[in-house]
DNA sequence: AATGAATGAGTATTCATTCAT
DNA sequence: GATGAATGAATACTCATTCAT
């Protein structure tokens, strides 16, 4: 038996997963308050008595969709690991979090920039930080000697980022792309490239 | 003096790239035909004269967005180049071709969804022979031995092309990011990845 | 302590105060049963347990609002004072009753109209009869030979009436307009007019 | 045969009649886009070809309820006829403009407080401008010696206003009602006052 | 005495689309 | 080549009202 207060907590979590489902498939505009109401089996109107507006609700859509991101890199680079073991976690960590909550990142990413600016700033601030924070990673390892010295960090974590985003477009419809293999594959790229080393400096 | 027929095309072309504008600020359901034909100075029901329906300019703004890729991608893969040089030319029209007809490119990446099933399958052909152009691309590179034995081609080719596209996301935001730069941060990304490599083989 | 009862009637004129207020202020149509709510501090629907429907709540609200007008002048008339006298204890009733609650006067006034017919007509007797009682005060005075014999009384009532309810309107609005000041001008004005007198029948 | 411009303005007039009509007879909120449509035959999103917003709609007719009310009354005063004149003047013109355009005048009266704050500034100006030039009216009226030294002018003219605003509310009900006879009772009763003359200083 | 969760009907507004001119 | 005037359908949002708890 659940007390009321957990009942409320419990129905609004659906109510924006519905929303999150709903704006992930059709695109904020191309979605109605009706397509979320028949999701959940209720009328129209009824989704009001959840969010002020279609407008709100896409906010938290949103802010479900970044929630965990950022936390999770800057513990990461708080234990200042090594530069293979942390982009892994980091990759890892990424690419879960859009297997496990798809629909609300893949709106977080496609659909953010229909937040009226106000609201949208404190949204865009989340996407900067989790930037900042692997770029940082990447310049530590550059200093230690793990990176080559001619790493451009800020564009190489635009671009690692970047990827991991686009893992979220294909991941559905690619048959045979585990999360392990994708994150293999990707963490070998990253950090060797595909070009099979020349042997260097051999007598 | 131009012919009536000239001046139409030349029209014409005007009209698609409004629309490629609209739908890439706003996305095809925020952005209205009203927002189209304000654009061009002209009044709403006048967009008519050029398009059978929004949707009907969807398609072809996304027509226009893709064209070009797949013939230039094909191109370079027939005259089989080196991995690297292969590489470098893919991006750099790839990433180039965003560049220069940014809103179209966009639309096609983001918005080709919301063209109807029937319709958006010979879209959708140029992205999967995209892919698999790529793909073969890499392909051969392994048997040749210029690439690693162990790339996973299929993936590696989505991961390329899912950076490539998410360049046009920051492409105009990032101050210091010109062309060039990108091209050379991506390419060295791809073909010896970030890592410091171990000296090998050495007495 | 209280009984139960009585709290429910205080508790019920609380409610009715609320509704008046919001009447008031936005216009029936314009004034929603949350506004009702949450001038009391209470949940929407709550309000329900005090009135049927918000068209109930009007009505009584009107009635609140007419209440004691024509019982207080069907009292002066049948004390048939002197015009003069008769009219100062009219209007400063009239006036009066605006100022001490303002919100159910104007309710009345305005909004009575929104009261489906069949229930309206026993609020608009109340006006009717107040007029009519107005009209025959000054018939008397007519009569005996305190007002001009060329008085139309039935528009003059009308008129007498319309300038007191008008002053409901202006009354919180104009700074220097205490009760006292606003009955004797509109008295001085009904009685005596604002042209100075001629001197007539001197010789 | 009519110009299309002229066919224009004529049309975008009906509208505004329309709506004028609609908002007099049901209240600002108590009348729908839809009851507008009806009465001009055209659907119910038609209507904001012509305006923008049901707001904007109610402002309209508000300024045409209002327009030329302070032109005549300035017009008036400029002459500066003889007190008696004066007054049949303005309340000829006043009540005469009630008759002639009741619907949005009545709107003007009643809805006004429903424009919103910023627009509604430039409105009420226009009521104060009408307020202030008769209470001047009346202040060289006395000065000339026209009217009582100690009546009280601005006071005064409220309850003129007053009056004659009310005699718009019952204007179409009292059958013996015509236009003539209710200035003639008004201004009667506005300059002389109802009660009979003592004979004063008569020895 | 009140609330939380809904409903269902309405309502302002937007918008793709049509078509005579 | 374009416009002005509409339409009709959708759609976000409001709100009076109900009712189990």
């Amino acid at each position: 038996m659940r007390t009321p207060a957990a009942r409320g907590k419990k129905r609004e979590e659906e109510i924006l997963d519905a929303a999150a489902a709903v704006f992930a498939e059709r695109g904020y505009h191309g979605a109605s308050t009706g397509d979320i109401a028949a999701r959940l089996g209720i009328r129209q109107g009824s989704v009001y008595y959840y969010f002020r507006s279609k407008e709100q609700a896409l906010e938290r859509v949103c802010l479900a969709g970044v929630q965990g991101f950022v936390e999770r890199i800057e513990a990461i680079a708080a234990a200042d690991p090594p530069l293979s073991e942390g982009l892994r976690e980091v990759v890892t960590g990424h690419v879960g979090a859009i297997v496990a909550r798809r629909d609300s990142v893949i709106v977080f990413l496609r659909e953010r920039r229909h937040v009226p600016r106000a609201r949208r700033r404190r949204i865009n601030t989340h996407a900067r930080r989790y930037e900042r924070a692997l770029e940082i990673m990447l310049a530590r390892a550059v200093t230690r000697g793990e990176a080559r010295a001619d790493v451009d960090c800020r564009m190489t974590a635009l671009h690692l980022i970047g990827m991991c985003n686009a893992a979220a477009v294909w991941l559905g419809r690619e048959p045979d792309a585990p999360l392990e293999r994708i994150v293999a594959t990707l963490l070998r790229l990253v950090l060797d490239g595909v070009a099979k080393p020349v042997k260097r400096k051999s007598p």
